[in-house]
RNA sequence: GCUCGGGUGGCGGAAUUGGUAGACGCCCAGGACUUAAAAUCCUGUGAACAGAAAUGUUCGUACGGGUUCGAUUCCCGUCCCGAGCACCA
């Protein structure tokens, strides 16, 4: 009987999907565990081969975790609100629900072809409003709450506006934005504006005036992980720096505790170490200096003087400050420039506000720069020293203030030496006369009360001296912005806000979902509103809502909480469900989100842990980042001027040009040429220069793109090889972490694997006739090979070493084909085993024994070691007439390899008889093992 | 510039974390079965040298040093590749 993969594998996917194999519940009585996929945004594109490749491995991890007996939750849904639709409906005018429905189709084909053994039934859709529901819900407890810097944790608002009632806002030691300071006397006075505008100051989802990424091409603003190198990272658009009021998250009140709890969780090094810099925590002191501005550029003769606060790393520096640099966007600009610096200042801010975002990336080592006119003092010296405005210091960081110490920091010593400014060295023998000296090391000189002490002494000193004289304190500041909430866009999440007479007001719990309104186009309207300002009649009881929508990491923050409980109308996860599930154990999706959707998602299910609706601090246990799969993309060269194409290694006595060709008329690099013709009607009459009668193509590792006609769709690989097929080739490419091309050649390989275990059914290794298995009892050759199998895969799939178990497989198969052992003993437990990988054939194997229930419902077998250790024998080994130790060596070893050994290792000996060994271990002319 | 990974045959990649380097697969070569091809199966396959042969010897994990009885693995330096951050005071 033959293999026959495509009958079997439509036939088990029929089975699974009407039985609902894999559907789960609820089961106190086993213990849980929760494997889940970063869940896909269903482009137009499809699934390529690269796609799956995290599923598999999720995959095989889920159906080895069953057969282990754990009820395992392992969901799948979409991703399903974002850009690509709505840039195609503003093309062709059709609703991006439309074109997103018809994409979760094709993904849910496909996705079927591979056998994944997903619980369809928790199916979560971010666009959907049942579901999208409990985001906008999400989002009203954010809105509802401040953060309570004493407790760590977040907390109701209204217990915030009764402290406020009682006692102002003095004691309230909160993360927020900058307030004034009031007394309850006055709070109770304040208009509703204006409290309401305070509160804002607090909420922890918060309306402010922030410098944001624009992006003009998109027409919308984005978050910080939403832009790199100063583009756009969807269509890589040119971004600027935009002042305006947007919807935020208040991320950054969370920095601490997103940072500290890094420590427990088991993701890779690599990952931990991105959200560290990502998170950027750096400890210093945040300093005043007193400024004087002789003559204000308004030319009141009030307010000449300001405390000017800034944040230092390194306070020990503090007497070799030579000028301060304030941020062109910060405040300090307008309260610094004097009268007669005024019209160079103003020149200087317009050009620094006419760059986009990329060129100030591209000239970060142009030092620009202004003098504001003013002083600060140095409260160490009493030194006046000027006030200059330069981009290079960031208003967004720190207090957007800094002072400057050009002998030991590189950028303020570019700036010192262009404009001319003094630098004093600190550091006893350092030499500042070509470049800064940076290093936190070295003998402090010039450093009043610091002279003498070491670097790491003196910047505690400085701290102590700096709180001591009241003048400023120790401070953690984080590089961590808050979130840019608001998208000037249509296909997302509406506000569940409503504005009262200005003043943003929550819509209530009970009216939610608040969905999206139908409108006629989705561009934004001419006054550059955003594209909900197209819709009629949208307003609660006459009050207008919020035009703009939430962005696409959005959707994604609390999804994994949405499985456990999908289909629950009053909450967003019930107590039992959360309770049960807890957490996800596993978490299988690319790197590419470390710092946006990993940071959100935390710091949204912290924000829930903190009001007690869901019971874990850190939502994903243990990361695995799978690696993308490139693709390998196949070039004919064509002469010059002519349609004559010359193969590869002819083309250099040639003037060529290199022509991408569709890979799926190539097959291991040798073009076929008839449908090289029929490809397209420019090369119907080619003509080509062969080697050795074949044309063969040249080739390179690029992305996976259909530009390149590089894209191996899993689709074609089922129907020609198989979906189990695909599974192993996938694991077998190499480790699921690291990246690869994706290479056909050796699927072949993996595919002959699978019929030859099918034909060790079908007449003990004849593979002919019927399906025949033996009762006979196995032997201890063949009960080694089970076991040495059982082990090894065991603790590959632990180890997410999927490509080693694969191997070992491989090894299983051709031992038992040698010995054309056909025992049922044997062979059932490595069905089971094999079953993760490629479980259609193990299902059609495990059925075909008489087996009335699906594999997955067995039980993985067990590992005895004693079918697999080396039986070993004991000789003692004797230096100068005595016992040294024992060699434990295999029993298959003769002893004049034992002498040979000990001979040959005579240097080891020399060493081992002057220490307390035990044994040592011996193969043929080598120790192995020494036990002490 | 800073941070984190990584460099092993013709190729993808193994190696129980200090103990016979190159598992497994691809490619290639030879053979069996076939009238023939496909499919399938078997054998060989890091390099050099010696030998009719079994086999043996030497060199080999980017490069240069070190620790160790023993290093792909640990330490120091150099080179190269990949990823992330990028004026974060």
């Amino acid at each position: 009987m033959d293999y026959n993969f495509n009958e079997i594998e439509k036939k088990w996917q029929k089975y699974w999907a009407e039985n609902k194999t894999f559907s789960v519940k609820t089961d106190p009585s086993k213990p849980k565990y929760y494997v889940l996929d970063m869940f896909p945004y269903p482009s137009g594109a499809g699934l390529h081969v690269g796609h799956p490749l995290g599923y598999i491995a999720s995959d095989i991890y889920t159906r080895y975790k069953r057969l282990m007996g754990y009820n395992v939750l392992h969901p799948m849904g979409y991703d399903a609100f974002g850009l690509p639709a709505e840039q195609y409906a503003i093309q062709t005018g059709q609703h991006p629900r439309v074109t997103t429905m018809e994409n979760i189709n094709r993904y849910r084909q496909q996705l079927d072809r591979i056998g994944f053994s997903f619980d369809w039934d928790r199916e979560v859709k971010t666009c959907d409003p049942e579901y999208y529901k409990w985001t906008q819900w999400a989002f009203l407890k954010m809105f509802k709450s401040w953060y309570n810097n004493d407790t760590n944790s977040a907390e109701p608002i209204n217990e915030l506006v009764t402290r406020f009632e009682e006692e102002g806002n003095a004691k309230v030691n909160a993360a927020c934005s900058d307030v004034e300071t009031f007394t309850a006397e006055q709070w109770k006075n304040f208009s509703e504006k204006k409290k309401s505008d305070i509160l804002m100051a607090y909420r922890i989802a918060y309306q402010g005036e922030t410098s944001v990424n624009w992006c003009p091409q998109l027409g919308t603003v984005l978050a910080n992980d939403e832009v790199k190198e100063g583009l756009s990272v969807r269509g890589g658009f040119p971004v600027e720096q935009k002042k305006m009021k947007q919807w935020q998250l208040r991320v950054s009140a969370y920095a601490g505790r997103l940072l500290d709890d890094l420590d427990s969780l088991q993701w890779s090094d690599a990952l931990k170490e991105m959200q560290r810099n990502w998170i950027g925590r750096s400890y210093g002191a945040q300093m005043v200096f007193k400024t004087i501005n002789p003559e204000p550029k308004d030319g009141s003769k009030f307010d000449r003087n300001y405390d000017m606060e800034i944040f230092t790393t390194r306070a020990d520096t503090v007497f070799g400050v030579t000028f301060m640099v304030i941020a062109p966007e910060s405040d300090w600009v307008e309260k610094l420039t004097t009268l007669s610096q005024k019209d160079e200042v103003e020149k200087y801010i317009n050009e620094v506000k006419k760059k986009t975002e990329r060129e100030r990336i591209a000239e970060t080592h142009t030092v620009t720069g202004v003098f504001s006119g003013s002083y600060a003092i140095n409260p160490f010296t009493e030194e006046r020293v000027p006030v200059w405005i330069s981009e290079y210091v960031l208003a967004g960081y720190g207090t957007g203030a800094i002072m400057a110490v050009p002998a030991h920091d590189s950028r303020d010593y570019a700036f010192a030496k262009k404009f001319n400014l003094r630098i004093i060295p600190l550091i006893e023998g350092c030499d500042v006369s070509k470049e800064s000296f940076d290093a936190k090391e070295g003998k402090m000189i010039n450093s009043g009360f610091l002279t003498g002490y070491s670097v790491k002494e003196a910047i505690p000193m400085a701290i102590e001296e700096v709180e001591k004289r009241g003048i400023g304190h120790r401070m953690v500041n984080y590089r961590l912005r808050d979130a840019i909430f608001s998208r000037q866009r249509y296909w997302g999440e509406p506000f569940p806000i409503y504005y009262k007479d200005g003043i943003p007001t929550p819509l209530d719990e009970d009216k939610l979902p608040l969905e999206l309104p139908q409108i006629a186009t989705f561009k934004p309207t001419q006054d550059g509103e955003p594209p909900l300002a197209h819709a009629t009649d949208w307003n609660y009881e006459g009050y207008p809502y919020e035009k703009s929508t939430m962005p696409g990491f959005a959707g994604s923050s609390a999804y994994y909480l949405r499985y456990m409980d999908p289909h629950n109308n009053s909450a967003l996860v019930s107590r039992e469900a959360d309770n049960y599930w807890k957490d996800v154990d596993l978490y299988v999706g690319g790197t590419e989100h470390a710092t946006g959707h990993l940071i959100y998602s935390r710091f949204w299910n912290k924000f829930l842990y903190d009001l007690g609706y869901v019971c874990e601090n850190e939502p994903f246990k243990k990361l695995v980042n799978q690696g993308m799969i490139q693709g390998r993309s196949n070039f004919v060269y064509r002469v010059k001027n002519t349609n004559t194409f010359v193969s590869v290694n002819l083309k250099d006595k040639y003037e060529t040009t290199e022509i991408h060709v569709d890979i799926n008329i190539v097959r291991n690099d040798r073009l076929d040429i008839e449908a090289f013709k029929k490809w397209r009607p420019e090369y119907e009459n080619a003509e080509f220069i062969l080697e050795n009668g074949e044309y063969i193509c040249g080739w390179a590792v690029e992305k996976m793109s259909k530009s390149m006609f590089n894209v191996v769709n899993p689709d074609n690989i089922c129907n020609d090889y198989g979906a189990d097929t695909l599974r192993l080739y996938e694991m077998f490419l190499g480790p699921v972490e690291m990246s690869k091309p994706w290479d056909t050649k050796g699927i072949d390989g993996v595919h002959r694997f699978l019929r030859k275990f099918w034909r060790l059914f079908f007449g003990g290794g004849e593979g002919t006739g019927e399906f025949n298995l033996s009762d006979d009892e196995p032997t201890a050759e063949e009960l080694k090979i089970l076991h040495k199998l059982i082990n090894k895969v065991e603790t590959d799939i632990e180890n997410f070493s999927f490509n080693t178990s694969v191997s070992a497989f491989m090894v299983a198969v051709n031992e038992l084909s040698a010995i054309k052992s056909n025992k049922r003993k044997i062979l059932l437990p490595i069905v089971i085993l094999l079953s993760p990988f490629a479980p259609h054939i193990c299902e059609e194997l495990w059925s075909l024994a008489g087996n009335k229930e699906s594999i997955s419902f067995a039980t993985f077998p067990m590992y005895h070691e004693e079918y697999t250790r080396e039986d070993s024998v004991e000789y003692p080994v004797s230096f100068n007439g005595k016992t040294r130790f024992k060699l434990s060596l295999p029993k298959s070893m003769g002893k004049s390899d034992i002498e040979k050994a000990v001979l040959q290792e005579e240097q080891t000996a020399k060493y081992l008889a002057g220490n307390p060994v035990k044994k040592i271990i011996v193969v043929p002319g080598r120790i192995i093992n020494i036990v002490f």
